[in-house]
RNA sequence: GGCGUUAUGGUGUAACUGGUUAACACGUCGCCCUCUCAAGGCGAAGAGUCCGGGUUCGAGCCCCGGUAACGCUACCA
């Protein structure tokens, strides 16, 4: 299958990169695709690059960034460039880049491979809504592509807001995608796709292609859903005249039913992985598992009794790991199997580091401190202290129905209410400035009293009508935390819900 | 709808360039150990490799045709 020999040997200087957006908390896909680009390195030699992809204004998180950091350095996945090193290759930031995409998207227009385009977002949604109730794919129309200079000049001149859109000529498009090999796309299904927006920053595809040639990186590996859009990105290349890097696209990482993993179904949040408990040696061998490439152990391993052909850690897995003997199938992210792998990691710890290990995650001076303020003025003896916090010592809670159900109202529109706080905290800041205004917004407008809904939210998150005061405990458990803590809720009163009336 | 990718027990993987009854791990169930729960030990169930054809002495591995799942189809990445 592979069309690359093995790591082992080949030595050729390579130069590969991650560049995560910072939209949030610190995924578990990146960390995937991270680990398969840092082993593609440490194998031959390379350089591996943290590159910050924060283009996209709207949904930029400005805690993100350190996060991502932290995150990636938890999983032991150093880099040797990054925004925070430096590196001959800066500004690692794109948003620090716009310039250079500005003068790449000029040079475009000036060759004749891009355009300005000048219709409206209002016109391309009637377009776009047009094709689909025709049954055509939607496509962007090309109005503004046989613009004359002109009327383009005339356009530009009159402040006329514009997008740059790349020209994608007849014809089809080949690459290599050195995992599954030639994969074929029709121009005809390759929309004119937009460079430069019009608040000037570039789209993903544009500072990809640019970032990636400008920083000499020689293999792109990322996830399989972008493997639609690598014929634009090849066009981009043979318009700038430049060669193309190599193509690895990884299996993406799947819910247990299957769908591309995500916050709805699974905690996706390597914080949440952090703060909960999880040894990082066990997430990042867990990852190792996604997809194989590990190869099976040898004869002479078997008669050892070393079966321990799943437990490894990151030295070992530069060591054998193969990324060209990659599986292609989307692996299941299964929570009960990366448990299992930690439980063999904690029970492996010595009791001094076992111990470390608590006083460092769940036990640290730093939590413990933050959770002490809260109950000081509501215990009698200090002996209380678990009394009154263990819910932020848990793993989970749940509450009975008693206690989250309000007295005048129903356990379906409870729930109902309890998804709306989570989508409302999913977009909130986790301060308690942000916080308080953002619940009372939602409980104004859906009639809920300030008690209610504040009631519920501390039901779900300590598991009972009392505890310390509510936002200061959110803030204090993290957002990662609180947040699959309301998810786990929900999906089990869903469970039960199901349970109790399933006939019809 | 269009385009693309993928397909081995419930889950993650293994099976040399096609070669014996498809292997390992997690999970599940049972037994042992044991003050409990884990851990540990022993054992069991569970796939005939998405389906249908073909090539071959022989196919999970090769060819053809289907199906399903997933991804993309944004001035998000």
């Amino acid at each position: 299958m592979s069309t690359v020999t093995a790591a082992t040997a080949s030595a050729a200087p390579v130069r590969v990169r991650i560049a995560p957006s910072p939209t949030g908390d610190p995924h578990v896909g990146t960390a995937y695709i991270g680990l398969i680009n840092f082993l593609y390195a440490r194998q031959r030699g390379g350089q591996f690059i943290l590159r910050i992809e924060d283009t996209d204004r709207t949904r930029f998180v400005p805690t993100s960034e350190q996060m991502i950091f932290d995150a990636l350095r938890w999983l032991g996945l150093t880099w040797d460039e990054g925004p925070d090193c430096g590196g001959p290759f800066g500004p690692y930031r794109q948003s620090e880049r716009t310039e250079i995409y500005r003068e790449h998207a000029q040079m475009l227009i000036d060759n004749g491979t891009a355009y300005r385009c000048f219709c409206t977002a209002e016109e391309l949604e009637a377009v776009r809504k047009q094709q689909t109730a025709a049954k055509l794919p939607p496509r962007y129309p090309g109005t503004c592509r046989h613009l004359s200079a002109a009327q383009s000049a005339e356009n530009l001149a009159a402040g006329k807001p514009f997008v740059v859109r790349m020209v994608v000529p007849a014809g089809s498009t080949t690459f290599r995608d050195e995992l599954r090999g030639d994969i074929t796309f029709e121009h005809s299904n390759v929309d004119d796709q937009v460079l430069l927006k019009s608040d000037g920053f570039p789209t993903y595809h544009l500072a990809n292609v640019v970032d990636d040639h400008l920083m000499q990186i020689t293999d792109v590996i990322r996830a399989e859903e972008w493997i639609s859009s690598t014929p634009k990105h090849v066009l981009l290349y043979q318009s700038f005249g430049w060669q193309a890097p190599r193509f690895w696209h990884m299996p993406l990482l799947r819910n247990i039913d299957k769908s591309k993993i995500s916050k709805r179904k699974n905690p996706v949040s390597l914080v949440y992985y952090r703060d909960s408990g999880f040894l990082p040696q066990a997430v990042i061998n867990f990852l190792g598992l996604m997809g194989g490439g590990m190869p099976s152990p040898t004869p002479i391993e078997i008669v050892n009794g070393a079966k321990e052909n799943e437990v490894f850690s990151l030295q070992q897995m530069i060591e054998r790991f193969e990324v060209p003997n990659i599986r292609l199938g989307g692996p299941v992210f299964d929570l009960t199997k990366l448990r299992w792998l930690n439980s063999e990691y904690i029970r492996a710890l010595s009791p001094e580091q076992f111990y470390a290990a608590l006083r460092e995650t769940v036990l640290s001076d730093r939590y413990l401190s933050q959770i002490a303020p809260l109950i000081q003025s509501r215990v009698d003896t200090l002996g209380q202290f678990g009394d009154l916090t263990s819910f932020l010592l848990r793993d989970d809670v749940m509450p009975p129905a008693e206690v989250w159900v309000p007295k005048k109202r129903t356990p379906e529109e409870t729930l109902l209410f309890a998804a709306e706080q989570l989508a409302v905290l999913e977009a909130t800041d986790w301060t308690l400035e942000a916080l308080e205004p953002a619940l009372k917004q939602l409980g104004e407008s859906r009639a809920w009293s300030v008690k209610e809904n504040f009631m519920l939210l501390r039901a779900i998150l300590t598991g009972s009508t009392m505890s310390p005061p509510l936002l200061e405990s959110m803030v204090v458990f993290g957002k990662a935390r609180t947040l699959d803590r309301m998810r786990r809720f929900l999906e089990t009163q869903k469970k039960l819900a199901a349970q109790n009336q399933p006939k019809k």
